[in-house]
DNA sequence: TCGTTCCTTATTCGATCGAACAGCGACAAA
DNA sequence: TTTGTCGCTGTTCGATCGAATAAGGAACGA
């Protein structure tokens, strides 16, 4: 089989992107080393350096890679129902989002760890994925039910976001504190049910 | 003033106690380094190997002391209102515990720090605080609605935690996205009737 | 008052961190 | 075929990590 460098090198970029993702969202930005990033990607440590340059950047890169699924997730869904009534709308929306933080939980994790304290970090994350991200949120206001308050909205968004991803972020825990399986597809589908019709009354 | 031994040790640990908590809290257990836990609290690194021996020692300080707050706060609560009706008493517990949630974001940091991994320190924390901190909740079964159902108790408790907790975790990005000051006494007040509304009908 | 206890400081250790750098070897342009 | 580009490896650097250790020095029991 014939490859590319310019394959070659995508490939490789992606490897190194797909570790970093997984492990800052275990250990945080502080805690996860450019080492054990290599390592998970079974590539040399130098690498990093040499396709990121920093570990801030390659930082970056996996925080576009989550958003970017987050949004297309969001995008095909909406879609899909674009004609079906308000609150049906709200409802399939919730359940795609509690979905996508089922399957995805690094995102959140990522999203917790900097959301802390302000940052240079946190002030490019909010700037170039979280406002455009909230900016369409605030857009589904009248479809949601929390109309053009946008105070209301801010309370909203949290309570949506965190009813609907805590139980997958801290999956370790909720497993060993309830028994509950939170990636299993019922668990998930209960989940997804139980947000929607709190918040979507 | 005269200041005994005892009182001098008992207030050196408390002052590096607390320092270890907001540390934690923010960087995470492996972000967070024992030098910066001294130097918020005025003392010398080593003093922390003295009196705890260890990172982990220490770690498991700053959790029983954020979780023995918790406990105070809600039985303190319980006591007050143990004469009101079942869903006035819910909406207050649940008020209150949002209250606690953004007086003390610490607490729910460390959780998600560590409820990511299955290591030993979320098997201690499990079982040292969380399950009984946990069953007291289940306890409130009948008062808040969900009845005998563990599973469903499942679902009710993470979406009240994260729904409760989320904004006040990212308090630093709540502020940057959206403008609203998380620490402010009328949002604090406002999410935690808007919470309690949501979740006790 | 004297010797003991023990809280605290200062120093040091090996390990590990992010980052830089020189060189290797395969591929592509000429 | 020659030459240069480029993905990649191996090594090394100074900084910082958690932890151990020895010594200082004030509060104690006698």
């Amino acid at each position: 089989m014939m490859v590319t460098r310019a394959e070659q090198r995508a490939h490789t970029r992606q490897r190194i992107v797909e570790a970093a993702t997984e492990t800052f969202s275990e250990r945080g930005f502080h805690g996860a080393s450019t080492r054990e990033i290599a390592s998970r990607a079974g590539v040399n440590q130098g690498l990093i350096t040499h396709h990121f340059g920093t570990k801030d950047a390659l930082w970056r890169e996996a925080m576009s890679g989550v958003f970017d699924a987050l949004t297309e997730a969001l995008d095909h869904r909406r879609r899909a129902i674009v004609d079906a009534p308000p609150r049906q709308q709200a409802r399939a929306l919730t359940r795609e989002f509690v979905r996508f933080a089922a399957h995805n939980p690094t995102l959140f994790r990522l999203m917790l760890d900097e959301g802390k304290v302000d940052d240079e970090r946190l002030r490019w994350l909010v700037e170039t994925h979280l406002r455009p991200a909230y900016e369409r949120f605030l857009e589904l206001g009248d479809t949601m039910g929390f109309g053009g308050d946008r105070t209301m909205a801010t309370h909203y968004y949290y309570t949506l976001a965190g009813a609907a991803s805590l139980m997958f972020v801290v999956g370790a825990e909720c497993e060993q504190l309830t028994g509950v399986d939170p990636q299993a597809d019922e668990t998930i589908e209960r989940h997804a049910e139980f947000v929607a019709r709190l918040l979507v009354p």
